[in-house]
This record gives C-alpha cells, sequence and structure tokens, in this order.
DNA sequence: CGAGTGATTGACTTAGATCAATGACCGTGG
DNA sequence: CCACGGTCATTGATCTAAGTCAATCACTCG
C-alpha cells in the first residue's frame, strides 16, 4: 500500500488483492476499463499487440509500482496485464476514485503530484540512459540517486536489481563498481555506495 | 500551444511567451514556483545540482513538451532549468491553472489524462532502451510508432532525431535503417518507414 | 545437505561508438 | 545568380567497452 497511501481510508478499503499465477492475464486490450492497480509481489507486463498480432512489451511493472493509471480516463484498457511472475495486485476501482477526485480537488491534486513526480523520474531514468559510459552512468545514478545533502545511496534491493534499473549487465555493474572503488571513486558497505570527493572526473 | 490546447481559451490567453537566449536561465533551483512550462522552441535542460554542485541533467526538453510540472504542487522548483539553445517557452502561471483545476473537476481529470499519458509514453521509451540489440530495437520502435492498424511510421523529424529518441547514433540508425531494407524487412520512402510482413524475425 | 540466488571474476567476441570523408540539398547574402 | 556555409544522409575503417558464456564462492532456506 505504498504508492496510494495518502487515500482516505475509504477509499484504500475498497481496494481488493488478486494474486496472478504467472502467464495469468489480469485484463486484455479492449475490456472496459474497471480499475488501476498496484503491484505488491512479482511483475506485471503491460504489451500491446501491433498489427499482425506481434506482441510489444510496453512496460514491466515492478512491486511498488501503480499501473494502467490511464484507465481511469479511458473507456478500455490500451493494451494487456499479463503477470510474468507469480504476482500479487491490488485493484482500486476506477469509479469510487474519480467520485472521490471529483468530490475533493485536494485528493484530486494530490493524485495529479503523484503522476507528476512520477513523469519526472523517468525522465531521469531515460537522460540517464541516454550516458553511453557504464561508468559515468553509474556516476550519474549515485550523484541522483544518494540521500539529499549526502553523498550516500543506499541499495535496497540486489545489485542485480540496480542493474537493470540502470539498463546494464549484472556483470557489468559489478565491474564498474570493482574499478570505481580500485581508483577511490566510491567506498562500499554493507548499506550502500559513498561517492568519495572527487575534484577530477 | 500543443500541449494544453485543450485548456479554456480565458486561461491559455493568460500564459506567457519568453525568448530565451543560449545559455539563460529560465528558473533556478528553490526559486518559488511561478509557473508550469511548455517548449515552443530551441530545447530545455532541468539541472539539478548535487552535492558539492556538481551538475546533473535531469532532463531535456524538446519543442512541444511540457516541463516542471511538478512545479503546481511545490512551493520551490526542485532544478534549474537552462536554454540548452535559443529557445522559446511558453509560460502557464500556476495559480489560475490550480483555480481552474479546482473549480472544474473535468478540466483536472483532462491535465491528470494528459500526465498519465505521459508516463505510458515515458514508460515505453524507457522498455524500449533495455532493447540491447540496435535492430531490435529499431523493430520494436516501428511496430509502436506505426500509425494504428497500419504498418508505417511516418516520420516528422529528421533521421538523427529518431536516432536520438533511440538512444542509437545516427550512424547506427544509418545503417541499420540500412540492413533492414537489404533484408526486405523494411521499405522506406520520402515520408516514413513501413514495416513489411515478415514470417520470422 | 543440496538447491537456488546473489556476488564476483575471467576469457572472448562483437555490436555499436567514434572518427572521418563524401555528396545532396538548402537558404542566403553579396 | 552563384558561391558558401550549414545540416542531413550515408558509408567506410577502426577500436573498445560492454555483452555473453562460464566458473567459483558465499549464503540462506527448507
Amino acid at each position: 500500500m505504498r504508492a496510494l497511501d495518502w487515500l482516505p481510508t475509504a477509499l484504500r478499503e475498497r481496494s481488493t488483492c488478486r494474486a496472478l499465477k504467472a502467464g495469468e492475464t489480469l485484463f486484455r486490450q479492449g475490456d472496459k476499463t474497471f480499475a488501476i492497480f498496484e503491484v505488491e509481489q512479482g511483475r506485471v507486463r503491460l504489451i500491446r499487440h501491433a498489427v499482425d498480432q506481434h506482441p510489444v512489451v510496453l512496460h514491466s511493472a515492478r512491486p511498488g509500482e501503480l499501473f494502467a493509471e490511464a484507465a481511469l480516463f479511458a473507456e478500455r484498457y490500451q493494451c494487456d496485464a499479463v503477470a510474468a511472475t507469480a504476482a500479487r495486485v491490488r485493484a482500486y476501482p476506477k469509479g469510487p476514485l474519480l467520485a472521490a477526485f471529483r468530490a475533493d480537488p485536494a485528493l484530486a491534486e494530490r493524485f495529479m503530484a503523484v503522476l507528476a513526480h512520477q513523469i519526472h523520474a523517468l525522465r531521469a531514468r531515460l537522460e540517464e540512459r541516454n550516458i553511453r559510459s557504464a561508468r559515468r552512468r553509474l556516476l550519474h545514478h549515485l550523484a541522483l540517486a544518494a540521500a539529499p545533502g549526502s553523498r550516500t545511496m543506499k541499495l535496497d534491493g540486489t545489485l542485480i536489481d540496480l542493474a537493470a534499473e540502470l539498463g546494464l549487465t549484472h556483470e557489468a555493474l559489478y565491474r564498474t563498481l570493482a574499478a570505481l572503488e580500485k581508483d577511490g571513486a566510491i567506498r562500499r558497505s554493507r548499506a550502500g555506495i559513498t561517492l568519495r570527493r572527487h575534484p577530477a572526473l
């Protein structure tokens, strides 16, 4: 219940939980929209079928993420949602949510703010992917992900997850970390990664 | 006036235009928020200063794009906005916009829908970047960017722009296009690029 | 105690980045 | 009107960083 924890209790209680087996479909392109979702466990893939039924992955939603937000404002789902692994999702039904937004502008604003921040985060990640060098991409990430005012990024997932977020193979990440540490550019501990002050580079 | 063309005329008329010279600053991290912006010409970079003043590019906004949406819901800008090239931006002042959203839930919903679609588009682009092979990344892009129901993507910008969007160098894009064309997987014309029906790959 | 996952390192290969050159096609200013 | 500077499209040669395959070790969990 991370993503929407600011919702009024009454509304949160309307949400329901659903377990999905790997490969199970949550909704299909063309289905009438009835809810937006939050991943609690596992991964859910959003897939669009292009011409000739060729499936194209639009997004792979991970725990804590909201998905199908646009369903609030559309009649039909625009893509399929399929569990990539066994998963649990929380469904927030569309009707009550929209009604609440209409009744309470402050709530609507809160939701807009959530969406706006999401956009920022996505743009930053995309910008990061424009950096070709693994070393510089990682440094960029560390600078941004460090707790504000500090130079330490705490890592909550595994390094494999971090590699995926960076768009690197885990091997490349390990090597880059090792190289940066050898050069004295970072320091590692079990809790996180610390940038060391470094005039050059 | 693309991005917010659904705004009531009264509100659109409140927006103002501003020309920026290359390198000129539109707002700074910590400034009080007063507006959100749309790029009309040129590029505007959003830059955050990490610890030790090291600048980190968060985003590079291009013509037609809205930026600093989160300013609507924050007291202070969280990053600098600096013109990367000579640019013209349209500013939508925050006060009237928020007032309109409070007064008219339908308008608020419209804005939420814009944000939600933006999120979808960004997620799709990010997902695309996870595809390592230039060939497959391009094919993925073509499948998505083709006018719905068709297999042709019309290209409005230059191939260089397309390369940037794909996260490839333009040389790599040219070569990949040439190879795909040689293999008969696509056909090119001045207007666009057409996927050819192809059972394998 | 295996089985499964994460972390790490080595060896090898290659796709794509980089550098460079060329031709087509403007628009424009003298 | 044309020469010139600029951008786009394209192709060649070269190089290297990162991907791929593979092996090992440490851990944890039934």
